[in-house]
DNA sequence: GATGAATGAGAATTCATTCAT
DNA sequence: TATGAATGAATTCTCATTCAT
């Protein structure tokens, strides 16, 4: 898989430990904020406060406020990917796409501010720094593509190359679906009510419900 | 069902048709210049020039910034519910329910703009004006309810509320994805592809494409 | 004589006699301002202040703090240029030369604030408006250039073009001198005294003041 | 002649080698970098930078920004006044006056760069500086004097007081404006030229080139 | 002596909103 | 009703200076 090189932001202190660590402040803090009111309503000294340094040194860690939303969102997808990590990709088997899906949908749930937050803002990045994050985003889509063409590989199943893309689709985003329609579905189900579900229609499929009139 | 109960926007002028017609002016500024460069980065100004008056006049018809994104969200939805209204809900086939489908994705289609607008803004919208913009969201996913509960009532399906529910919401949901996730969609897929791929997956589900070992 | 086509400075405000109007304030502050503290020291909000106006007002009528200079310079050399034209510029006799220098050393003595600021700022203008200025210095150059021209013409002089044109120069630079040097020269010389004895050595030269041993 | 105390300049370094070598680092680099970009737009880290050490070292050899102004001026009036020292100011002869001022403006072409920083900058010089930087130049403008009056005391000139200091004062300033009017002067001139020319009008005066009718 | 991370006052600029005409 | 000039709070970003290591 060819991984996505490393936009960088520019920082003026050089101590690549300390950059690290005052930026995972920074990314902590903006992403409580960028939840609460949005990007564009959080300002700079907020950012700065709620990271716990002063506006001055926050500027010493990143060039313009675009830099937090980009780092926010790039950490955001580090950590979601790292954590997909312990899914089962190889495996081939319907059970195993099964269970990546209930894997990658609680997580969802764990992360539902940083999934929130970056899916609501990310439109704000600039054109500069949007394709690094929808790379990303495509990158994990190819990671549910790779567990059903295992399948397929495997004879498990049969499907085109259209079905499988879409969905790999269908699958990401119902998981970002729990995080941006929470208002609506927290209300019927739990993350568990919600893998069961959403996996019996995924694998089920209308049709199945049909009755013999 | 429970029409939602219109929430005002401010206007000093009397005239209704005026009022009427002036926000008609803006809202369709609006649209375009919230597409381009978003809610917050639109000035009301700018507004005010696409439509076609001053910045005083502007003001003359609402009171907040906020109100004109209110007023563009809540526009939209309107038509997109006017021109779902094409579909037949009563029927009871799941021929029909495929038709409403296609027929609600072509709709997406076409308002792209306006699907995408409202669907990346309308988290801006305050704590006051969002619950009734939402709510009119619940109730065109209460359409595709609809639309299944006849043919469970016909003896077409056989389905529990909770699996009705998030398939309408998946519906839905699928429905605005062809809006925001274009970048990655209209690569492989026209709309009609879209929705052949999409109502297969829905219809069939995984488990249909399985071959006997 | 070739006339310097205007560099237009963006104005929000309509109403040209306003935009005059409220120029004319904001530069009387400004070389106030300048003067006393030069460019870099003086802030947007005092010019607005020393203007009479809010500093959103203030940048209704200008893009960046840096057309305030250029609008300041401008007019500076506009009002010297004006009043030169009381010179006379076609005489073309020596005793008219003499005139004109004296003229133009009183005008730069009644004008010391704003040619000192001018002459102390000028640098600052970015790249794209130092051209305009600079051609205007040049044109005023050109004035005491034409006047020698003419008792060239007149037959009153005979002069090689480098040496009229360096005279030309000396002449504004020495006008100039009487601002920029007034610390130096303000404790020997009323500017009665500078016209005379700068006219004195400007025509008599320094061998007219040789001793036959 | 009575020599400018030197205004000190504190350093917090002890060794005086020390502090000349850095301060003589630091005003190059400063030299460089105000005249490219002035005074007030170059910042100290860039000023650090550029003399190879950091904002922290910079700091033990000055104490506020001006400082380096001051060091910068003060340096480049010691190294004018120590090349004009070959000038030979007591011959006493209209020749070695010419000599004087020919080999000033050589002078001042070969140091343009410093001097049309300490030119354009030495303003900028808080009420506490200026004073010093002004006595010098004060004291280069004596030499002219000095030369002078040794051409009347040896009988070749008769010439009062006002107009011996005016005419110092113009040579000075003629050598500078080589540097500050290069924008208009160097089309037509060369140095060579320029000093001939110069020194042609110094010496002939305007009637001179008058023609008998 | 040297370093460079931290600081925060200060600066330019924007823009939603008002209100007199 | 329509206009657009005026306002100033709010925002991003800079940079001289300090001080602990």
């Amino acid at each position: 898989m060819v991984v996505n090189k490393k936009r960088t932001v520019h920082a003026s202190v050089k101590d690549e430990r300390l950059v690290k660590m005052r930026r995972n402040q920074m990314i902590r803090g903006a992403v409580a904020l960028f939840k609460q009111k949005g990007f564009h309503r959080t300002t700079t000294r907020e950012i700065a406060q709620a990271a716990g340094f002063s506006i001055g040194t926050l500027y010493e860690y990143i060039r313009t406020k675009e830099d937090v939303l980009y780092l926010v969102c790039d950490s955001i997808y580090d950590q979601v990917r790292e954590r997909l990590q312990g899914m089962d990709v190889d495996k081939g088997t319907l059970e195993s796409l099964k269970l990546g899906i209930a894997h990658y949908f609680k997580i969802m749930d764990e992360m539902q501010d940083e999934v929130l937050v970056m899916y609501q803002e990310a439109k704000s990045l600039s054109k500069d720094a949007l394709p690094y994050v929808l790379k990303k985003e495509l990158e994990m889509v190819g990671m549910f593509e790779t567990i059903i063409r295992r399948c397929i590989d495997n004879g498990e199943l049969v499907m085109d190359d259209e079905h499988i893309d879409l969905l790999s689709h269908n699958i990401f985003v119902q998981g970002q679906m729990w995080g941006f329609r929470r208002w609506a579905l927290a209300k019927n189900y739990t993350i568990d009510d919600y893998i069961k579900v959403q996996t019996d229609l995924l694998f089920t499929g209308i049709e199945q419900y049909q009755t013999q009139l």
